[in-house]
DNA sequence: CGGGAAAGCGCAACTCAGTTGCATGAACCC
DNA sequence: GGGTTCATGCAACTGAGTTGCGCTTTCCCG
């Protein structure tokens, strides 16, 4: 059901665990929501499906940077400029996002690769990362 | 000098008249500002540009959103939420973008056109635009 | 198992880019 | 010039993300 998944909150502790920093409770549940989420998930998206027992907003945020930096998610900035989130997983690393104009929500284009993508950068500049999103409408907006 | 540039102005307010709308100071000013600019601009930035007998920074924001919805000018999302314009002109389109992780600088990658790439989108759905900016280290900053 | 140091959490107050509503002023068509 | 239409300016607002700090949890070691 809607309720806790134990495979997906196994799965979430051992990805924390294998950074070898602390495994704390807002760390679990946060990563355990990107990793059953469809598509990229804004702060509030989460706060939402944490639902019971949410978190601290200020938590909350601080657990999706800390996310990040440990490479076990990534961001993208909306054209709304919230920022929303979406685990990497092993298989599908960083990748490109489609954002709908009408409706808002973000999906991960896990087939575009953005580690595979050759942009030419000017003479002395060092690219460190791409981020790719395409901008339109969704099959449910068409 | 940093002042007024004759060409540019008369060449910002071509670009204006041929939208058919109508031609006012906050316009040209803000157009042939980025059309001085060497990369993508902040609405700060701007402003700063702008100087003496600037703007109101409302009317600033509507005139950079009209200039996007006319197509004489686009917008990108920088990492730290900040939106930033750059004049589209006529031989480099929409293109991409490199954002500095240090300084926080834009650069336009003019030869990166956004138009031509190719990204596969799921069934049903319709791309409209990509937005691709390349995160790193620029030449000041290496 | 217990400490105890180090790191993370929660709360309140804050920042600041961008928005909204409305009265005034400037384009431009005739 | 005169009137209509649209843009500008001001003030008040919104809301995502941040900061500082005291309290709690993790987890390492004995
Ligand atoms: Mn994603
Ligand atoms: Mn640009
Ligand atoms: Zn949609
Ligand atoms: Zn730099």
């Amino acid at each position: 059901m809607s309720g806790v998944n134990r495979k997906s909150v196994a799965d979430a502790e051992e990805r924390l665990r294998s950074t070898g920093e602390r495994v704390t409770v807002p760390r679990v549940r946060v990563l355990e929501a990107l990793l059953q989420a469809g598509g990229a998930l804004t702060h509030q998206e989460i706060e939402v499906l944490l639902g019971s027992a949410a978190l601290d907003r200020v938590t909350l945020y601080r657990v999706l940077d800390w996310l990040c930096v440990k490479g076990l998610a990534h961001r993208m900035s909306g054209g709304d400029r919230v920022w929303r989130f979406s685990a990497i997983d092993g298989q599908h690393g960083r990748h490109a996002h489609f954002e709908c104009r009408h409706c808002g929500k973000v999906t991960c284009l896990d087939k575009q690769s953005t580690d595979e993508l050759a942009v030419n950068v000017p003479r002395g500049f060092r690219s460190e990362g791409i981020e790719l999103t395409v901008r339109g409408r969704c099959a449910q907006c068409a």
